[in-house]
RNA sequence: UGGGGCGUCGCCAAGUGGUAAGGCAAGGGACUUUGACUCCCUCACCCGCUGGUUCGAAUCCAGCCGUCCCAG
């Protein structure tokens, strides 16, 4: 018998075939799933449980609202209410499947976690574990695992980094898997009608009020629905019309005032990512060529990364990117292997 | 209340006798384990109002209403 793995199971296709490849692999798995948050109508644990049976595993539940509430929630809510635009998976991601679940895993005596992210986990030469991109380029969630640290790496297998979404979705109907025909999930978890605003007045007791919208020209186009609505690059949603599609291009969350103009100024070249926490190498004392993406789905640039001390790195593309955004992570690879990633904190 | 201009979808705007372009916005969908972007579809039985001319008008005529500019 092979080590014993805790399997984090969420009640989706992914989660389920990855227990199963496991389990294929005769590692010992404990099936477990987290609760988060509120979800009406959500079989998603009743889904997990099933799996876990139908595969002769343990499985447990683990309530953890009340620590998702205050490692992403509040963070969600904080980040907005700054100014910037957060990413709450990649903060689930390292507060809480690899940061409360592995904590529990290690508390029931498994010295690993596995996830049914589309990744992969090297352990390298160098000693150093670093995440690499999964086999299918369109389904790669590299991205979102970029912050985990190297223990956290250390302790997390991705049973399914060499298969394709059509083999995970034949292994669970094959299985016989509940899950096996389960939409995937999309959209943030805990927002679950797409009403994030909605979402924020409640948790931060507060009402967002109309402001002015402004074109970067001067010209004052209408009223938007609060500042807090609208992200940088965003199109709809401003309600006012300049005859052309305009874009926001920045906001003043204490003048509740935004501003909009053409897409072209909406592109910089230089950003400064701060809590950097690398992967594949230990830092970088001097500049590296590699490669950088700045959201989710943004096709990898050629960019030069420098250090500036504290934690913060400095990233200069080589050609100018579409509304680089506070608050977003920005990813650095070299090649399909992660480098690290930090929080992007300014923009010039 | 003298003169002139203008009144077409929420905004801008084609169309000047033959049966309402387009852009922006908006709504819906696709895409998507973040916010966005993008893509697709929809969006004036009707042209300020009322009459008139005509086989036929948003397009011509009259009156009215509204609005803007100049002159007061």
């Amino acid at each position: 018998m092979k080590e014993r793995v805790l399997v984090a199971m969420s009640g989706g296709v992914d989660s389920s075939a990855a227990a199963w490849v496991l389990r294929e692999q005769g590692y010992e798995c404990v099936g477990a799933i987290m609760r988060l948050h509120e979800k009406e109508g959500s079989t998603d644990v009743e889904d997990a449980r099933s799996v876990a049976e139908r595969l002769g595993i343990p499985f447990h539940v683990f309530d953890f609202r009340e620590e998702f509430g205050a490692l992403v929630k509040q963070y969600f809510a904080d980040t907005y209410a700054a100014g910037d635009t957060p990413n709450p998976c990649v903060q689930c991601n390292r507060q809480m499947k690899f940061g409360k679940l592995l904590e529990a895993a290690r508390d029931l005596g498994c010295s690993k976690i596995a996830t049914g992210h589309y990744a992969r986990i090297a352990h390298l030469d160098n000693g150093r574990f670093a995440v690499k991109k999964g086999a299918e380029a369109a389904r790669d969630q590299s991205y979102f695992l970029s912050l985990l640290t190297q223990d956290q790496l250390g302790a997390t297998l991705f049973p399914l980094s060499d298969l394709p979404k059509a083999e995970v979705r034949r292994i669970a109907e094959e299985q016989g898997f509940v899950s096996a025909r389960k939409r995937d999930s999309q959209d943030i978890c805990f927002v679950p009608d797409g009403d994030y605003v909605g979402f924020l007045e409640q948790y931060n007791e507060r009402e967002y009020v109309p402001g002015p919208v402004y074109h970067l020209d001067g010209r004052h186009l209408g009223e938007h629905r609060g500042a807090i609505r609208y992200t940088l690059g965003q199109r709809k949603g401003l309600g006012v019309s300049a005859g052309e599609p305009v874009y926001v291009c920045g906001k003043s969350m204490a003048e509740n005032t935004v501003y909009v103009g053409p897409e072209s100024a909406l592109f910089a070249d230089t950003l400064i990512a701060e809590d950097f926490v690398w992967g594949a190498i230990p830092g970088i004392d001097g500049p590296l060529r590699c490669k950088a993406r700045v959201r989710y789905r943004h096709a990898e640039q050629s960019a030069l990364a420098e250090p500036l001390g504290d934690g913060r790195v400095k990233v200069t593309f080589d050609e100018p990117q579409r509304a680089i955004t506070t608050g977003q992570v920005l990813v650095l690879y070299d090649g399909d292997t992660v480098l690290g990633g930090g929080t992007i904190r300014e923009v010039k």
